[in-house]
Order: C-alpha cells, then sequence, then structure tokens
DNA sequence: TTAATGCCGACTTGTTTTATCGTGTATTTT
DNA sequence: AAAATACACGATAAAACAAGTCGGCATTAA
C-alpha cells in the first residue's frame, strides 16, 4: 500500500481541520500554506472531499473549509482507499479490488500478502482522525529503531 | 506497499525454480507457460534476477534456468524491494527511501504509516522462499475472513 | 460594489507500467 | 557442420497514473 502525494496532502489539510473542529472556517490559502502544499493542487483534493462528505465549504470573505462529521466518525482508512483504491498489496487479497488470478490453486506466496493486508487494513480501519490526532509526532529514533536484523527498510 | 505485477511474476518464477531446486534447467517458455506470464515480459524480468544473483542460466538446447542460491537465503522483501523500490507506505518513514518532509514535526498520521511499515517489512524481510514454499495455498476463505466490523478491505 | 473566497473543467507534463519486437549469441544434439 | 533450441540485449510503444497548472465563473461579507 504506496499512499500518494494526494492522499498524503488530504490528510494534511484534515488534520488540520480536526484541530479547528467547530470554530471557523479556514480558506485553503492557508490550510496549503500551513501544509506546504501547492494551493492549486489542494483546491482539487478539498473538491474531492467535500463530495465524500468529509468536509464543509463557505464560499465568500469569510468563507473557507471545515471539518463535516465528527473526527472520530473518519478513518485514515477510508480516505487512503478514496485516494489510492485497495489498501491490499495485490488484487488477489483484496475485497474492494478483488481480481480473480489464474495461479491461486497453487499460489504460494499469496499468503505472505494476505497477512500483510490484514494487519495493514484493520489498523488503517481502526485508525480514526481523532484518535490519530492525539498522539504526538513521531520521533527521528522511532524511524530507524526497533529491528530484529537491521535490514533495509 | 503495492507490488507491481513485475514483482508478481518474478515471485510465481521463483517459486517455481525452488520447486525444481538442484534438478535440471527449466525453460523460460515453460516457466511462463505454467505461470501465466507473458513469454517476452518474463525474459526480461529472468534477466534482472539473474543479474542480482538469484538464479542462474543455462543456453542450448537442454537450457534453461535454476535457482543460484538456497531458497533459504532469499527473501521476499529483497525481490519486492528491488523491482518496487520502498515497502514502506511513504518515504518519510522508510529507511533505504527516506525523504525529508516538511511537516515532520507536527505530522500527526505519519505515526500509522510506521506502524504499517514496522508490521510489513519485518513479515517481508523474514519470509524466505524456503520457508514460504513450505506452506500451503490460501483457501478461498480466508481471504474474506476473520475481520472485526467487516470494513471494505 | 469590490475584494476575497470557493467551484469547475480542461489541460499539461513527466514517469511508470506492461508489455512487444527484432536480432544476436551460445550450446547441444544429430 | 548444421539444425534446433535456448538465452541476451536493446529499442520501441501504448496506456495508465501522478502531480500539478490555468482561466474563468459563482458566491458572500463588509
Amino acid at each position: 500500500m504506496r499512499v500518494s502525494k494526494k492522499t498524503d496532502y488530504a490528510l494534511r489539510a484534515l488534520f488540520t481541520l480536526v484541530e479547528h473542529f467547530g470554530g471557523a472556517p479556514i480558506p485553503i490559502r492557508e490550510l496549503a500554506r500551513r501544509n506546504d502544499v501547492p494551493k492549486r493542487f489542494l483546491e482539487q483534493i478539498m473538491l474531492d472531499l467535500k463530495a465524500q462528505g468529509w468536509v464543509d465549504s463557505a464560499a465568500g470573505i469569510r468563507g473557507g473549509y471545515v471539518l463535516a462529521k465528527n473526527p472520530a466518525k473518519i478513518t485514515l482508512g477510508e480516505v487512503v482507499r478514496h485516494f489510492d483504491g485497495i489498501l491490499a498489496p495485490i488484487d488477489c487479497v483484496s475485497l474492494t479490488g478483488y481480481q480473480r488470478c489464474s495461479q491461486e490453486p497453487v499460489c504460494r506466496f499469496r499468503r505472505v500478502f494476505l497477512d500483510a493486508r490484514n494487519y495493514v487494513t484493520v489498523l488503517m480501519d481502526q485508525a480514526t482522525l481523532a484518535e490519530v490526532a492525539k498522539g504526538a509526532p513521531v520521533s527521528k529514533h522511532e524511524v530507524s529503531a526497533g529491528f530484529i536484523g537491521g535490514e533495509g527498510i
């Protein structure tokens, strides 16, 4: 599951809106500046988020975007899946994007990808914006630590 | 971590070679037929696998490909990483493909992707061809079962 | 009314994916 | 030595996707 810039940018904007949940609308200009996203590109993305019912917009001089739902009701899984398609590493172990493969009856490595899917989908579907927003940013040390053999990652 | 057809095809061929480890070379024609892969495309892939030292080839009328190393010494992680690049879902949580992101000091969702990376990379780097080849194919039931809320996958 | 804002569709540009094709070289059986 | 069977290598290419960019219209508060 590789996430695109589009998904990345969408999440940045969403988490900014979570911070200001219940407050005044935030204009795209501000969302773009604070999250280091190209403004015209973010426009497209916000439009898409609105069509999905995750955000609402107000036009005019005090306009901007607000979160349309409680942040506990939106998950990372939904957002990633919307922009990038399936979460599974390969179609033959996906539910939403299942494609039959001729090798299924004999394929051995499929089990490993199924394992990956099981972990990742549960992880993503349980990760609500509300819960994730509570956590602290990742420290530099965490990215390079905690591995068994020091393999490349 | 989305795996490409190329990786998929490479793994199909490799597992066929694992089955015949120690035996006579298997020609591309046969590898292509048995694994349902376009022959000319597989040619490229096998050349690549050879350059990596994972397979060896013999020309001539009784020629073909054989595994060049013990299947316990090749992991899915190595193969996937070679063809598809990083295993991490996003560069900011990758070791081999790390790219600094301006939002790191404030990003909240990065932790979730780090979690996904940790699981997937350990899984893939521990999965040797030898071990994986021992397992049984995945049954139809396994792909659609075992989930908490019945979310889309 | 005017300035700030969102809305909308089209367009661009570059990369990656998934191959296909033609030709050349090596090996072995006959 | 010749024929058959393989691998080796480079070029080409259609299609999809990713990541933006642009121009102009609609809406609203001050």
